[in-house]
DNA sequence: GAGTGGTCTAGACCACGTA
DNA sequence: ACGTGGTCTAGACCACTCA
C-alpha cells in the first residue's frame, strides 16, 4: 500500500519539524513526482492525513499543515475570544447575517416553539490565526432578548446577554457528532464539498432555566478538540 | 459535479426507505454502471455519504446503510449494555486481551504515573446489532483494583467495580476529537485504513476522587452521537 | 497567463470474501 | 471459482488562484 508509505513519509516530515503549522505543501503534481506516483495515489495519502487532522485543504488553494486544535469546553461556553487568547491563538469573528426567519422543523424542536415561528438567526464565521475554522448559527428567541440586532453581533453573544440583558448561560444541552461540509457550509470555511466536520449543537438556558437560544456549529474537524469535566449527578 | 448528483440520488433512496438500515448496497461496478460513470467517481460519491455518516464500509465486504447512531453520554458512563438496550439495540462485548503492560508516555500522563509503570490493559470490541462499532482500551491502576483479571471482563467494568470493589465512577475528565482508524484499530472494526473515527478519551475518578482508570475509545464515526447536559459550575 | 486543484475517464492487477 | 473491493496508472479538461 503505497499511499500508506507516502502518508508516513509526510507525517515524519511534519513531526521532525521540517514542515510547520500553517505551511503550504508543494503542489500535488510536484509531490506526486517526488514520490514517483500519480496524483490520484498522492491524494489518497493526503486525504488520509486530512482525516487524521494533520493537514487540511483550502478549496483550490492547496494543502496546509494543521495547527494544534483548539481545546474547547462546550459546557463552559462563555467566550470564543477569551478561549482562543488563553491558548495563544488570534481569534476573529465575522458576522455574515442577522435576520428574522421562520423556524424550520429542526430549530422549532430545539427551541420548543411551533414551526414557522419567527426567530432571530445570527450567522457568523470564526477564525483562528486568520484561518476560518467554525461556522456558527445562533437561533435566538426574540421575546427573551428584544432588540438584540441593535448590538454589535461580531462581539460575544455571552457578553451582550450579560451586559445588556442581565442574562447568563447557566445550563446547556449539547450534542456532538461528526458530519461533513457541503456547498453552503463549505464555502465560508474555504473547504471543499465533503470535507469532514465536527458538528456541535447546543440549547442554552439562562439562570432561571428559561430557554434562550440554540447554536449549531460546524467546525473544521482538525481545528477543535472537545475537553470537559463531568461529575455524576446522583 | 457528477458525484454530488450521485450522492443525492442515493441519499434520496435512503430517505425514501428504498434502502434500509444495515442493508448492503449493490457492487461498486453495478452502481457505477447504473449511474453511467466509472468506479472512481462512484466511490467519490460513496465516500461523501460515508463522511456524512449515511453509509459505511466493511473492508472488502462492501457498502452498507448506516443505522441511527447510538446516543452516548460520556458524563454518565455507566454501562454500554444498558445504554444500548435502552435504545432498542442489541449490544455485545468481546474481550480481545487483558494483560499487564508498561504504561507508555501518553498513558502514564493520563494516569499520573511514571512511564513504564505496569498497568492492566483491557482491550475490547463492542458491537451493536452484530456490527463492531467501538474499540475500547482500558488502562487500570492495579493497586486500586487488585485481581481484576479474575472477573469476567466481557461484562461491564462499572458493574464489576461496584459489586466487587465498592467503587463508583464519580468524576470524569473527557476529550473528544475526530480521528481515523489505521491497521490495528481498523481491523477489529472491519474498517479500512483511513476510515474516519470519533476518538473519546476519558480519565475516571471514584467517589473519593481517586484516579481509577482511563479509557481510549475509537468509534465508527457514524455509529455514535454524543449527547450530554451541563450546568455551569460557578 | 501559468500553474493549480477539482473532477473525471477507462482501464488494470491483486488479494480477499463468499458461495 | 468467481466476483468483489482495494489499489494504482496515465492520462484529460476545466475553473480557479495567484503572481
Amino acid at each position: 500500500m503505497q499511499y500508506l508509505n507516502i502518508k508516513n513519509e509526510i507525517l515524519q516530515q511534519i513531526e521532525s519539524g521540517l514542515l510547520t503549522s500553517g505551511q503550504k505543501l508543494p503542489s500535488e503534481r510536484k509531490l506526486a513526482e517526488s514520490f514517483n506516483t500519480t496524483r490520484v495515489t498522492l491524494r489518497e495519502a493526503l486525504s488520509l492525513l486530512e482525516s487524521e487532522g494533520r493537514v487540511y485543504r483550502e478549496d483550490r488553494r492547496g494543502w496546509f499543515i494543521s495547527p494544534e486544535p483548539l481545546r474547547y469546553d462546550p459546557t463552559n461556553t462563555t467566550n470564543f475570544h477569551r478561549l482562543a487568547q488563553s491558548q495563544q491563538r488570534t481569534p476573529k469573528t465575522e458576522l455574515i447575517s442577522a435576520t428574522m426567519v421562520p423556524a424550520d422543523n429542526h430549530i422549532a424542536q430545539l427551541l420548543q416553539i411551533a414551526p414557522q415561528t419567527e426567530v432571530l438567526k445570527i450567522y457568523r464565521v470564526r477564525y483562528l490565526d486568520d484561518r476560518p475554522v467554525v461556522l456558527v448559527t445562533n437561533y435566538v428567541l426574540p421575546e427573551r432578548l428584544p432588540n438584540l440586532l441593535s448590538h454589535d453581533l461580531s462581539a460575544s453573544l455571552t457578553d451582550i446577554y450579560q451586559q445588556h440583558y442581565d442574562t447568563l448561560y447557566q445550563r446547556t444541552h449539547y450534542r456532538i457528532r461528526s458530519s461533513s461540509l457541503v456547498a453552503d457550509t463549505a464555502a465560508p470555511l474555504r473547504a471543499t464539498s465533503g470535507c469532514a466536520a465536527m458538528y456541535i449543537e447546543r440549547v442554552n438556558y439562562d439562570q432561571h432555566d428559561n430557554l434562550l437560544d440554540c447554536d449549531l456549529e460546524y467546525w473544521r474537524h482538525d481545528a477543535v478538540m472537545i475537553e470537559a469535566q463531568a461529575t455524576r449527578q446522583q
